[in-house]
DNA sequence: ACCTTTGTTCGTAATTTCACGAACTACGAA
DNA sequence: TTCGTAGTTCGTGAAATTACGAACAAAGGT
């Protein structure tokens, strides 16, 4: 028997995606990431006031919400937005923003 | 001596709403209050699969961070966006999510 | 005054988050 | 092979989150 669901996935996602934007050095990551395509933790390191290992903690957490995705570059892991989910969060959260995106000038993505 | 602020205030306050909407039953009032202009606890209470005093904490919640306000009326409560937070919370989250309010361009995309 | 309704606060407990330093892994360079 | 760099994992602790039920407070109706 199939009970109806009072929440819908759509809010848990917009809800995991929100919860994983919901501390200030993560919201610092995501908006870099938005504005310059990739980035280094190194980078980072240099940059924010916690230790590496604070600092994996995080960039972990964006990892398992979806939001981003590394790769390994020699030495150094490269660090950009998982564009798929990047992408759904901003519809899901634009919807309870009560944004709304033009699909058709904007992006051609489907 | 003024150090300079790495993470800025705006990133702290889009981090601070992202993190109340960070959970699934706040998303749900959320997303209803955006839609329906205002509700009251008992109905979501009857409704939400948790007893009232964490309903509470959870609107608590969200009033703490600025988003809904309630109204004291009759018996009941009731709940209301808070108008202008809740457009900060557009403002913020929507530059970082690189939505445009402006229909206007869309050219620097990608 | 008493009862009912509505919602908050309190006390408690389990879990998660956040932060740090130490230790560890992976890998390219010397 | 040894060393240095880049980053993760482990162990720890403090604090916050989430949830519940019991008790409490406010206010309207009887």
């Amino acid at each position: 028997m199939i009970q109806k669901e009072i929440i819908s996935k759509e809010q848990k996602k917009a809800a995991r995606y929100a919860k994983a934007m919901g501390h200030p050095i993560r919201m610092y990551v995501l908006e870099l990431l938005s504005k310059q395509s990739c980035c280094y933790s190194g980078d980072l390191s240099e940059i924010l006031p916690i230790v590496k290992s604070t600092l994996s903690q995080h960039l972990k957490e964006l990892q398992d919400a979806g939001l981003i995705q590394g790769e390994i570059e020699a030495p150094r892991i490269k660090y950009c937005l998982n564009k798929e989910n990047w992408n759904e969060a901003q519809i899901l959260l634009g919807n309870i923003l009560n944004f709304h995106i033009k699909q058709s000038s904007c992006e051609d993505v489907k």
